[in-house]
DNA sequence: GTCTATACAACGATAGAC
DNA sequence: GTCTATCGTTGTATAGAC
């Protein structure tokens, strides 16, 4: 793991499927589900409307299309950086900046965007939640190595926390897409890392508050 | 408090402002964001299209309105349901009928939409997050009537630990809205349930595991 | 593979009769 | 306060020239 910056796939797609596909995501994130149809998706990449139907055949194929690809970049990024992370505290602070990171990038501000579509779209939603798993998946291989040797581990329900740490994150990223000036994401990370601090009291075989 | 089941004012409204207001949020929860139009409001509710710009001027205006009203009920129907709870898994309990009526009614659902659909609107996204403020303030009078006399109370961040604890509620209930036959609530509840009597012993004074 | 032009449906919103 | 009728806009999607 180094300690450079990712840089999402707009930089290096050139071809003209990948040029949709950076502008779909992009519209997601700035111009919402309700915004992001097929004209404001063209005059974000600057090109011809009519070149997402014959790509992608549908705007909402698209859509399905760039989060798939968005979602499969981001997880396997994220792969990389929980190497070798055995601390529970250093797993919150790749938590903190992945969530920074998101602010700036608007990644899962792009789900939750798709999701909020998929309620009228069971179809749109099962494809979202496919896409969506590998994440969940990654967050729970996060929590069994840290867990990984302590008393606590044959109790703890990894799927589960997975879940739930993963819900917890969408509804954050929620909030913070809602009112960015009210919400402090510092409130949440500090709470956390006490709440680690905690476990990694327990973990350690010490008193909650050693 | 009383066992009865809270009816949603639908059924008491009877003139038309009220009737809109009905259709608005029932179109919220089953067309989406995406879906609630002048048009397919006004088809749910079974008035003319027109009288929504009579009444409230806009469709977005309309669902501000929906979601205040809405919102106010709900707080307010919790806020008698939490009184005399001071046990952290009574609280838990309250959280999980919440989330079990909430899945019928769709009453988080209406929130999420409408916050998706605030990405492209900070001014609807302020609106909805002041409709929400009181929820979260529910959630930490609930944390601290818990916690009131432990010896953890004054270490405890309610503000922050309410903040937490509604982001996570909105993810769950987003995920669960994405593909119910594939997520399992009481996944998410047994885990809460869990940590719950983790917390209750150390508020009693106990060890964690006792 | 990319463009212009266009068909057609649904949308928000308004005018004016009742 | 409620209705019909309608305007102008925006949406998805396609046809056909290049």
């Amino acid at each position: 793991m180094t300690g450079e910056v990712w840089v999402p796939s707009k930089t290096v797609g050139d071809n003209t499927k990948d040029r949709i596909l950076d502008a779909a995501y992009e519209s997601l994130v700035h111009d919402g589900i309700t915004g992001a149809s097929a004209r404001a998706i063209a005059a974000r990449g600057e090109f011809n409307q009519a070149l997402i139907f014959y790509h992608f055949g549908s705007v909402r194929d698209l859509l399905i299309a760039a989060i798939t690809r968005s979602s499969a970049e981001q997880v396997e990024h994220y792969r990389h950086r929980i190497e070798g992370i055995h601390e529970i505290g250093d797993l919150v602070e790749v938590a903190a900046v992945l969530h920074a990171e998101d602010a700036e990038r608007g990644a899962i501000t792009m789900v939750t965007q798709l999701m909020a579509g998929a309620a009228s779209d069971p179809e749109l939603g099962a494809a979202i939640m496919a896409a969506f798993q590998p994440w969940i998946d990654l967050v729970e291989t996060a929590l069994r190595q840290v867990f990984a040797g302590s008393p606590l581990e044959p109790f703890m329900p990894f799927p589960d926390m997975a879940f739930g740490i993963s819900s917890l994150f969408l509804g954050v990223e929620l909030m913070t897409g809602l009112d960015p000036e009210r919400v402090d994401d510092e409130r949440v990370f500090g709470m956390m890392r006490m709440v680690s601090g905690m476990i990694a009291n327990v973990i350690a075989g010490r008193g909650i508050f050693d």
